[in-house]
DNA sequence: CGTAATTTGTACGTATGTATG
DNA sequence: TCATACATACGTACAAATTAC
């Protein structure tokens, strides 16, 4: 009979420097877009061989943490290379349809406290400070979707100081990963079905009643940290929302 | 300045014996499931180092094609393999819910020729023979989504002789996996919102005109060759459809 | 039950090619 | 032109898990 306590599983060398570049990462000592040190650095500060360094530093490109440049180095990956359907809401007609391109309407940003469903779903306590941000999408001067995101005051100091434009360009993952070093690392979505009220009638110029698309998501960061609780209501009379499994 | 044509391109030694490694699992040669040769093997066979096996057979393990097991070999991967999400509908009440486990109630199988719709999306020609399966999935024996799936014959033979039972226990992925060794590669859905109609009220029992999620979607295999063209209707009044991005 | 053979996993080292600035 | 950094490819040795004997 074995009388050794538990198997203790040896790790690996290029586990722990996994972990190491992972922790460097994830407290923003080296930001989005930032070089990491090269593979012969890491390997004499670390003193471990190159193709040690080599497989720590692959792991990671393939969680998309780290992406690399032959020539010029090692870089610390952002939200569009995770995966590119966290880019961009995607309406289309039909699977060969082109995309469309959505125009951004910003429409306020405000300081609240947290309600019971936010809290448990950013993860932070009761009455804690929120931004609520509030956007329409718009396909062609037809307003398609509107959406009411909450965001961590504590995560993102000043957010309703930015200028508006900054809502209104590129998608919000990548405005937070710019301005505060903040990737969008995972998310969930739950699909349902609701009914316009009077005030998405009116923002969504359909009659009151209008069944509508609508999707609850949360956005997580780095060390699965809640970053960003989402409602989104979307018409899909002519264009339906896309999703791609890969 | 340089007079070469174009910039001939290297391909590399490892990338080659992928391509060969893919070309036996895309084949049908190798079957999900199965082992393939070991390194030793194929390092011999092909005249290339244990180093760049390993390199070409982990690049397969991270596309899903692949999994390895330490003592034992290295074995063609299936749908589980490739995505959870993939595995079942989820439906749950809210983010921090358990998922609800689904019942199937198989609602017949029969051979009709490819609509137009059908016949663009699953890439044959009109008119071609598809089976058309008909599902009924229950939460606690209520029915909340309802399901019809084309199938080209081609591919599926003799689909609508398999026992019902078939259809009932597990995921339609995993029974044509099993059956025909056709796993699911990737995935494309539209979410869309449509009223009951006659039908679609008897089968989910909600009154006529009850809004209901719709999910489109096209399942590819293989050679991004689409496999199955599924339309569902989701009851969302108490329970919605989940997804996640990792 | 231990032993041996097989197979993958880890870690090291070296050499050379290719891209960048 | 040159130094730097990543990419490819080879090789070796040993550890750890599995299976059959």
């Amino acid at each position: 009979m074995d009388i050794r306590p538990i198997h203790t599983a040896p790790i690996p060398v290029y586990f722990r420097l996994q972990e190491i570049l992972t922790k460097n990462i994830e407290n923003g000592r080296w930001k989005p877009g930032e070089a990491i040190p090269s593979e012969r650095i890491l390997s004499t500060e670390h003193g471990v061989s190159i193709g040690t360094v080599k497989k720590a530093i692959m792991n990671l490109v393939h969680k998309g943490y780290l992406y690399r440049i032959q020539g010029k180095g090692t870089f610390v990956g952002g939200t569009t290379l995770r995966r590119e359907s966290l880019r961009y809401y995607r309406m289309m007609r039909d699977f060969d349809d082109v995309e469309d391109s959505l125009r951004i309407h910003f429409n306020g940003i405000s300081l609240v406290e947290s309600s019971d469903s936010a809290a448990t779903h950013l993860n932070v306590a009761h009455h804690e400070p929120l931004f609520k941000l509030r956007r329409i999408f718009y396909s062609a001067e037809r307003p398609v979707i509107w959406s009411m995101s909450f965001l961590p005051k504590y995560l993102f100091k000043d957010l309703d100081a930015q200028p508006p434009a900054l809502f209104e360009c590129g998608t919000l993952y990548e405005t937070l990963e710019k301005q505060y070093g903040l990737p969008c690392v995972s998310n969930h979505e739950l699909f349902g079905v609701q009914s316009a009220d009077a005030e998405l009638s009116e923002h969504l110029m359909v009659p009151t009643g209008t069944p509508l698309l609508s999707i609850e998501m949360v956005s997580y960061t780095y060390k699965n940290t809640p970053y960003e609780y989402r409602i989104s209501y979307c018409v899909t009379d002519e264009r339906r929302v896309f999703r791609a499994i890969e």
